[in-house]
DNA sequence: TATTCGTGGAC
DNA sequence: TGTCCAAGAAT
């Protein structure tokens, strides 16, 4: 790390030295290649505390190519966070379906409703005060005090600890290293433009020190980093093994009602997995496959059920499921808790990712191929 | 501290 | 096809 070296014996203060010549550097790589994203303000505009969060809060454990049409939907829809706190929740959810991780879009909606009533619409300024809003968690909120209010804090997410990881050549194994990396990462940032650093680390970790084939020709780090000069970058970081995913099983029951052909849907309980989302009725998931009769207990209603072939699979973070799905046609009424929603309806029902496979596979073979669209 | 929460692109 | 894992939070 030739350049580095020379600066820091320069200055005396070699730990400082290094630290302030990191920082700049990555500040003058990130004025030159800083991507345009649709929740960053113009350079000397004003942030909006408001699309920040928005964006900080679809943008956890998700990338950001799927993040911009969600985000772009949400501004257009519902411009303040007063106008997203008097949306229904199931409106929120129906916007949310298909970005995953459904808490987020229930905690988004509690925290507008927290800071619109009780706030006046003003997010907290500070570390500590966000923090303590439903779905801001410690990274979350230094992000978001970094780069709303250009506080200066630590916020490590994934491209951070991978970034230290390879800049001090950590092969300690995540999540053991992570408060190592996080001390690395507070000597890093500088006092100021917290917020256009923490930018800066989140692009240097998403196009240049990405977590396979990283770009190190092009890194305005590669000079002072232990794993380029080791060649073992893309080795970094190491990860505890992760376990198995088990296989789920379920049925879903496809009704059409006669004459229209709507379709019955209802929601499912706020807790758990795809909580609060729109679904096909179905059983419940377990281990073992399901015998038609079996499933048919779970039935919406009493009818001549009749399995569809093939199945469906989708899988979870932490386990794989396959759905069968038998179908039927029911005079009648609803139950409670349940709707029929039109077929051409489908696409805009809200239905989670799951549920969207099950009714392109129930529609697929259900519909006559001389009326199929084109 | 460990588990439970989605999804889709990259390989 | 299967595996990895990404701007994590809540419990």
């Amino acid at each position: 790390m030739p350049r580095f070296r020379a600066h820091v014996m320069c200055l005396g203060k070699p730990m400082v030295g290094l630290r302030m010549d990191l920082a700049a550097a990555l500040l003058a790589w990130y004025d030159r290649h800083a991507r345009r994203l649709p929740w960053r303000a113009r350079p000397g505009a004003a942030r909006d505390p408001y699309r920040v969060w928005l964006s900080e809060i679809m943008l956890q454990q998700t990338r950001v190519a799927a993040v911009i049409p969600y985000f772009e939907k949400f501004v257009a829809r519902w411009p303040t966070v007063h106008d997203l706190a008097r949306a229904r929740q199931a409106e929120v959810l129906a916007a949310w379906a298909g970005l995953g991780y459904y808490a987020r879009a229930r905690n988004l909606h509690r925290c507008a409703q927290t800071v619109s009533e009780t706030r006046g619409g003003a997010f907290p300024d500070d570390e500590t005060g966000l923090a303590e809003l439903p779905g801001i968690g410690a990274y979350t909120a230094a992000a978001i005090a970094a780069i709303a209010f250009d506080r200066r804090t630590v916020a490590v997410d994934g491209n951070v600890e991978r970034v230290l990881a390879r800049l001090h050549g950590v092969r300690e194994p995540l999540p053991k290293s992570k408060p190592t990396l996080r001390a690395l990462a507070a000597d890093l940032v500088p006092e100021l433009r917290a917020g256009d650093y923490a930018q800066a680390v989140m692009d240097l970790g998403a196009t240049i020190c990405t977590p396979a084939k990283p770009a190190c020709g092009l890194c305005p780090w590669n000079t002072a980093c232990a794993a380029h000069r080791d060649g073992e970058a893309e080795d970094l970081p190491a990860r505890a093994a992760k376990k198995e995913r088990p296989t789920r099983h379920g049925v879903a029951f496809w009704l059409e009602r006669a004459g229209d052909r709507a379709v019955l849907l209802r929601r499912r309980p706020q807790e758990g997995l795809l909580g609060g989302m729109v679904e096909v009725p179905g059983t419940p998931w377990r281990d073992e496959p399901w015998s038609t009769d079996e499933a048919l207990e779970h039935a919406p209603v009493h009818g001549a059920w009749r399995p569809l072939r093939g199945d469906v699979r989708h899988t979870f973070t932490h386990f794989h499921l396959t759905l069968s799905v038998i179908a039927a046609t029911a005079d009648a009424d609803k139950a409670d808790g349940q709707w029929w929603c039109d077929r051409r309806d489908l696409d805009d029902a809200g239905l989670p990712t799951l549920m969207r496979k099950v009714a392109k596979h129930a529609l697929k073979l259900l519909t006559p191929p001389a009326t199929r669209q084109p």
